[in-house]
RNA sequence: ACUACAAGCCGGGUUAUCGCUUUUUUGUUUUGCAAAAAGGAGGAAAGUCCGGACAGCAUAGGGUAAUGUACCGGUGAACAGCCGGCUGCCAGCAAUGGCAAGAGAGAGUGCCACAGAAAAUUACGGCCUUUGUGCAAACAAAGGUUACGGUGAAAACGUGAGGUAAGAGCUCACGGCGUUGGUUGGUAACAACCGGGGCGGGUAAACCUUGCAUGCUGAAAUGCCACGUAAACUAUCGGUAAGAGCGACCCGCUCAUGUUUGCAGCAAUGCAAUGCGAUAGAGGGUAGGCAGAUUGAGUCUUAGCAGUAAUGCUUUGAACAGAUAAAUGAUAGCCCACGACAGAAUCCGGCUUACAGGCUUGUAGUAUUU
RNA sequence: UGACCCAUGGUGUAAUGGUAACACUACUGAUUUUGGUUCAGUCAUUUAAGGUUCGAAUCCUUAUGGGUCAA
């Protein structure tokens, strides 16, 4: 009920919104690397207060574009990449009954392409299904 | 028609699919979720350079300090903005255009490299007079001297005449400068004219003086709710100490007090030490929600009136975002000029800076046609 | 969002409004058979644009870049 697997929606639910949350993921998160992206994010068995699903930041840093513009569209083409392409791994976690917290930055220089940034999310979504994966396997 | 300059305006459009956010309506037992409809970044949203609104705290009064500001009038909530004028400078034959931190250097202090006698009222060289020595030239002493002195960014009102031992605005004529009193015009800055007395560089974006303005802190302000732990916080009362308050300082005013113990001493007094409890409340920290918060000194627009103008008054119509790790995107197609600078974060009025391309108006030049 | 500071050779620092100085590096030359050492020399639009002043690294205004502080 709380989400259909196959519909593209990225809405308030499935995005990072508590400092809390995001300092916790800073701290004890682990680290994935796909050039000049890179994600933290960590991975819980699901409770009550802490319902199965993905959630997703998105950060891009001010010392590499000192424009506004710029930093905004990073984000944005994370975030629809992230939406097209999302699906396989969030099904994953809600069938193991678990909880991931997914934060990306952005560490180039120059303003990527569309295509790039597609391609690049999608690397990071493999290996992260790959962690996702192992970490069932060690925990059961 | 093209080119250059100036001013003003605009700042891609459209279709389909998939998404984001706010509001409303409907469905659902509420939250939530789903569906539909409507709205969804700028001319600079930027820089944070000024001015306010708003909020909290503080506040008897006067002065000083500090900070800002500086021709006059208008405008406006307010301003260092804008509009009009005055004065000065620059360009131009002129008409006119541009620029100005545009109060005071005759209140005081400082500084003015190098050069120059001297950088500010003095000295020096030189000139002149008298006396002495001497045939004379010259030298020495006492005095006079705003003339002259290769420089420099800047040199002691300029020119002419008189005057003198030599000279000097010392006096006179013409001209210049600034000061003061009056008359006329102007709301005023100021201008014109008349008179008195004067002629002592520059620098205040050096200190400073004068006038005017300013309480401090900023939405991470502030108010409320939830969660939640523990005597570190606050209030009241009493005690103790002697000071405390008026957000920098002073005056002045207000409030409060003179303890206890030890030592010295006959005592007055001096020296040293001591330097908190009770009651009530809920603070700090952590981290969520709601309010603040999007309708306001509003913006654009139609017409009229007032005004040189900025602008004001009345009036017609139109829309006007509200996120909170933070919303406008992606893909495909079409059109054109092939899309620059750039993303709201409490809100307004200005200023400054960035900007592809297009449109309108005006001025100048060139070419063609009538 | 607000408050504040800095910018000088390639690098690190100086400099009352009056000739931009010092150290290291780099380059050139001399010394040396060669290299090193040593000695001599070269390298600056004082971040940019305006203004004040006779004269600006310095004073003022604006811009650009960099940095610090305040939950």
């Amino acid at each position: 009920m709380a989400t259909k697997p196959n519909t593209y929606i990225l809405g308030k639910q499935q995005r990072l919104k508590s400092r809390k949350a995001i300092d916790a993921i800073f701290k004890n998160g682990q680290k994935v690397n796909a050039s000049p992206f890179k994600a933290f994010y960590t991975l819980q068995v699901a409770e009550q207060s802490n319902k199965p699903g993905l959630k997703l930041g998105v950060g891009v840093s001010k010392r590499f574009f000192k424009h506004a513009v710029d930093r905004n569209r990073v984000k944005r083409q994370i975030r629809e990449a992230w939406r097209l392409q999302k699906n396989t791994l969030q099904q994953l976690v809600t069938q193991q009954n678990q909880s991931m917290q997914v934060f990306v930055i952005f560490t180039g220089n120059e303003l990527p392409i569309t295509p790039l940034v597609q391609e690049k999310v999608a690397t990071l979504l493999n290996k992260l299904l790959h962690e996702a994966g192992k970490n069932l396997t060690k925990t059961t």
